[in-house]
DNA sequence: CCCACCATAGGTCGGCCGACCCATTTAGGA
DNA sequence: TCCTAAATGGGTCGGCCGACCTATGGTGGG
């Protein structure tokens, strides 16, 4: 899970970009601040693992909150005027990547996921690359309590197979077995019937959605 | 339910708002285009309540399209460059709200409201509401053929609530009312099942996870 | 060498679910 | 204005689901 901070004048990019971060499962924005006083406050008083900035804000801009950070969070700078001499500048400042806002939003998280790492995307090149080789482990006690064959039982669910006999005939296995198996997971996952459990697989990381 | 059309070029910023504003149950992001003339086709093609449109975009830009579309669609301007004459400029070219992306994004789910009744917003508001989320391109045509009272369902199955009685409460309707919309849900989705329809739901972007 | 755990499979049974009917009221689009 | 569609509520019924219990073979750790 990553945390991340928002730094960014115009409350309605912020807000929403929130939003849309928080819908990606392995990233949660924290908070948000809207000049880059109010930024500096917040990394001081919170753990914030990746820092989103827009180099244009009043009072303290994002170049000066980049510096006076330097790497501690590793930090994404986006703007709306992709200069060179901004992009220069950000990374001059210790920025970690420098994306323009017309960046599509998966991107973003990809990014994000990279430079958590300690990568650096100094150009459009590297990152497409990076950004694919992005997935997950990190499972919590109750998902790693969850046997093999439980999740592939929430693996084949999360697909869309969701019926005994489908389970069944996916996982080679009698009808029987399937319901044993379900027992099982219902029983970790403190929850009693499937649509739950699959809620749950896919909150816990357990399971991945297709898009 | 309002269908909405959010235009602009930034990617990040129309993404996430899209994001933020469709999963309430009365607003719908039924497109998003990042420049005037996409916009204008998708005008012409789509039934649109209200449009939210960026000033600065390349090829057809914002003051293009409210003139030539004029109040057919209720319009809200948002810009980063809030100035008088701007702000003059998109109410003379028909718009009903000037929002610079200052704004929080509870007064832009205000206004939305506001001007789909016909009101025209010449000062500044004072206003509630929260938003979810959404995705990006176009909003599919199954996914938009969904009713609010649909997506409000599915969202309180997203969140764990799966069992009928769960359901009614949380809406204030009686179970037969949840398993005549859960019917409705299965149609539209092909499915047959509460775990198969929160799967769909959340890979078509009708709903999202909490995490 | 055991014991714990997993994967497999079978049985029973109450209850909720999903399919298919229907009706009424209200609101918004043509 | 008319008519479609949405939202609400009701009924029936077959069947699958989930809870609980038992059993066996395999595998791995102590």
């Amino acid at each position: 899970m990553i945390r991340i901070l928002i730094a960014d004048d115009h409350q309605l990019f912020a807000e929403s970009l929130a939003l849309g971060i928080s819908a990606i499962p392995d990233l949660v924005v924290v908070a948000t601040a809207s000049d880059g006083r109010e930024a500096l406050n917040i990394l001081k008083e919170q753990l914030i693992d990746v820092l989103i900035v827009d180099l244009e804000m009043p009072e303290v801009d994002g170049l000066t909150v980049l510096r006076s950070q330097r790497s501690s969070p590793p930090s994404i700078v986006v703007t709306m005027h992709a200069s060179d001499e901004q992009r220069n500048a950000a990374f001059a400042a210790g920025a970690a990547a420098f994306l323009p806002k017309s960046t599509p939003l998966g991107d973003l998280a990809a990014a994000i996921r990279a430079v958590n790492l300690g990568m650096t995307l100094r150009n459009n090149l590297t990152m497409s690359e990076i950004l694919d080789s992005h997935r997950q482990p990190v499972l919590d006690e109750i998902a790693s309590s969850l046997t093999a064959r439980e999740r592939e039982l929430l693996t084949k669910m999360a697909e869309g197979l969701t019926s005994t006999p489908e389970l069944a005939e996916a996982l080679f296995i009698s009808d029987k077995t399937v319901k044993n198996h379900l027992a099982s997971i219902y029983h970790k996952l403190s929850v009693s019937d499937r649509a739950s459990a699959v809620v749950e697989a896919i909150n816990r990381g357990i399971v991945h959605t297709s898009s």
